[in-house]
DNA sequence: GTCAGTGCAAACTTTTTGCAACTAC
DNA sequence: GTAGTTGCAAAAAGTTTGCACTGAC
């Protein structure tokens, strides 16, 4: 298992709050962030682990590349990503709703961008706008201020 | 001027603070955070604003696409964004350096996206890596953790 | 047995909020 | 005059840190 080798590796010791984080982060789709984790080790592995423990592991994760961190909202997402299709984020201005797509081509494009001093490992696009939800409600609150300013 | 229409339309006040802001802003050349904004309004321009105005305004120049926000690192960051070239980004994982770049041909591909239920306004891409100083420096730590193996 | 790793609470940083005072309209 | 804005200070939210204790090696 890569993260047993990983540790291995930085003579970092394989305690059980590890593979525990390790295990429930992977049973996770999706995003999540530190405090939703800390819930769910309580709630669904039954595990508990201080939030210190948990910041402190998702560091080595993202180290050994198991994990990525987003920043959208106030505060850090998480996900895992080994072995994961490679996906970009569609964020609404407005609700602040996150969807994930694919596009091979796109991926391709990005992945193949030649940089000058600079090796490449990973990336993340975000793409903001509306969703079709906030469009249509924006549509609405413009047709009612109308209807108000003609009175 | 952009930014007084805005403020027109959506019928609030146009502030002195407002516009200070704005200035400022448009004079710094790349990212800044609020607190470093904070001290150049006090020192540059030599107009004191509360922090709390300063994060009420950029929410307004968000809105108003004047300006836009990078979350690297633990501060948010922001960029003025009218009339500027699209850039993307390149972050070193080790040292936290930040470097732009442009590709014209990168950017065509990314807006040029369809997507399903969404309207883009615009995006963010931030390529994660080693840069070439700290890709340097693994090496020679590799080179040096071998000697010490081998005596 | 040793020292990396953990839990806890306190500290710190960044951002938001409530409220009184101010001012653009 | 009256809301929309501002400044201030307090509070909230998220993350980091110091220290004593624990347990992986």
């Amino acid at each position: 298992m890569i993260f047993t080798e990983y540790l291995t590796a930085r003579k970092n010791r394989k305690t059980p709050e590890r593979f525990a984080i390790l295990d429930m982060i992977y049973s996770i789709e999706g995003h999540f962030d530190i405090d939703s984790l800390y819930v769910l080790m309580e709630e669904k592995a039954n595990f508990r682990v201080s939030r210190a423990t948990l910041y402190n592991t998702i560091i080595l994760l993202m180290d050994a590349h198991l994990v990525i961190k987003h920043q959208f909202g106030s505060s850090s997402q998480y996900e895992k990503c080994y072995d994961q299709v490679t996906h970009h984020h569609m964020i609404c201005t407005q609700c602040g709703k996150v969807r994930e797509f694919q596009d091979d081509q796109l991926q391709a494009d990005i992945e193949g961008t030649k940089l000058t001093k600079f090796t490449q490992t990973h990336y993340s696009l975000y793409i903001y706008g509306l969703c079709s939800k906030c469009a249509r409600e924006n549509k609405k609150i413009l047709i009612n201020k109308k209807h108000k300013n003609e009175k």
